[in-house]
DNA sequence: GTTATTGCAAACATTTTGCAATTAA
DNA sequence: TTAATTGCAAAATGTTTGCAATAAC
């Protein structure tokens, strides 16, 4: 199912300034934040306001479109969401950004520490940050 | 070691806005924003400056005396780090947070995700988010 | 044609900075 | 005594809102 369908069917528009948040996010390997997606459209020549970009991260987020990463500073980095349960792995030196699955023995642990808390668990977040392949080759050159 | 020892150490002074922004943080059962901290501190006829507020958080997570916690929407809360590394469990409805150790499974999946990835791993977020026992009986309550 | 969405301008909120006065060591 | 730290006031930055005009369906 595509972009259009996904929006029309919840009576959604595909508009013209969505549809150049979505290009960016998908030509971008790092997260962005709403200010660097409103740039990035503009050098596009996409005239969109930055007014949109917010409404839109908003929208996308709260569908499952778009994810959040929350880096140690910055917390208003966005990226297309994969389908499914994903989780980030974000580069400290370039904010390069992958997702990564499988994830199965997160169960044990939420059950563990739902016996010992007694909160009842619905929600997780899990990131890791390194040195992606390219910077660690960079950092190599250094030395 | 106690506050006093770990600031002078380093040539950093335990001052009375600290000493009060400590004192709220220990009290506190939730993560708190900068904004939060500083009316407690008023609440408690501390009369300290947000911009003390500011500069001393930043500080205190540089020497890992106090971390972060990153909701869904809020990520500027800030509680108490307890010594050694640990994970935060939030509760959706009241902010209760509590932090929670053994989580050595990690190290197999970290490992296993830098060969998939070819990243090099040094640094993880990990965070539950659901309800708290209290707000659990409340829940129930209404049903 | 209908109504979701846009973009502006302005309100609002949050965070940072320079600097003289203060205070912890 | 001396240097880290404070607090003010102001600047810079980031986000949200109301509303008339627009464009997607």
């Amino acid at each position: 199912m595509d972009w259009q369908e996904k929006l029309n069917q919840k009576g959604l528009r595909l508009t013209h300034p969505r549809r150049a948040i979505i290009s960016v996010l998908e030509r971008a390997d790092t997260s962005l934040s709403p200010q660097a997606i409103h740039q990035r459209s503009l050098d596009a020549n996409e005239e969109i306001g930055l007014v949109s970009v917010y409404r839109t991260l908003e929208l996308f987020t709260e569908l499952g479109l778009v994810r959040r990463v929350h880096g140690h500073s910055e917390c208003q980095g966005y990226v297309l969401a994969s389908p499914g349960h994903h989780h980030h792995l974000v580069c400290h030196s370039c904010d390069a950004t992958v997702e990564f699955s499988g994830v199965e023995d997160l169960s044990s642990l939420i059950t563990h520490i739902e016996e010992e808390t007694g909160f009842t668990i619905n929600e997780h977040l899990l990131q890791f940050s390194g040195l992606c392949p390219d910077c660690q080759r960079k950092t190599d050159i250094r030395d």
